[in-house]
DNA sequence: CGGTATCCACAAGGATACTG
DNA sequence: CAGTATCCTTGTGGATACCG
């Protein structure tokens, strides 16, 4: 027979796997990709970010930087500053399994929706089911 | 030059590319690996989840199964409920991608704890010359 | 056994406006 | 240019208790 699951099963993962990683971070990854080239600025990342607001993408670099994964630096010309980005080796080892995870998404977004769509359908046929007198589900509507 | 970032870089991922999917949740990762050798049952995933609560499993089961990644099936027992909740084909693709970003995270866990422990360490020492007079920063303590 | 129901705390993310 | 400051909404997860 299978093995029952053990409690300690995940003891040698961090706490909560993923979670407390950037894998999980709305932001990170597409921060991430967007340093793959080459250090970037901080107004240069905010064009592929969409609208991301400059509060939260200073949090998502500070965050970054805490953990490592990229670093910071500013430049002081005379009138002007600049700020910028890097990957670090750390982060740099990130780039694959990232988009390794992207890739997966991208390929199966389209399964993903479709399946989300079918489980609501059903949730709300089963919603009006339940709705109608017992005797009378799936009865013919009467208007 | 470098190319710069254009705004359409992201386009074509989904939306926030890896967020509105499982490699965000806190828990999916985990129990997708608890399905990796067949069906379990909600009582039985329970153990290596350590201190989830019955509400969070529940609500992490009905996401994955929404999102098509796995299936719920209800067995009747004359006295006992069962209910199995097995890995899909979508789900069983899932596990590539989400083994290497837990191997990632598993690798260089200990060098991204550093980090953080550097930089808040850091941070600190930044804090604490900040509440000195400005001529006293970096000056001996004095007690 | 396999969940719901209710209430709650916290943090992420966003809108908007302002600054050195 | 590269951010802060403030306020607010939402979502995620947890505690506790109860149900068919």
């Amino acid at each position: 027979m299978r093995e029952p699951l053990r409690a300690d099963m995940f003891d040698e993962l961090c706490p909560s796997a993923l979670n407390p990683v950037r894998f999980g971070d709305k932001w990170a990854a597409l921060i991430i990709r967007c340093l793959e080239d080459g250090p970037r600025r901080f107004s240069e990342l905010r064009v592929p970010l969409g609208r991301i607001t400059p509060k939260v993408l200073t949090h998502s670099l500070r965050s970054l930087e805490r953990d490592g994964l990229l670093t910071r630096t500013v430049l002081n010309g005379t009138t002007t500053v600049r700020v910028e980005y890097e990957l670090t080796a750390l982060g740099r080892s990130m780039l694959e399994p990232m988009a390794i995870a992207c890739a997966w998404v991208a390929e199966h977004w389209e399964q993903l929706l479709d399946a989300r769509e079918a489980y609501d359908r059903a949730i709300r046929f089963d919603r009006a089911a339940a709705a109608l007198p017992a005797g009378r589900r799936a009865a013919a509507p009467i208007g």
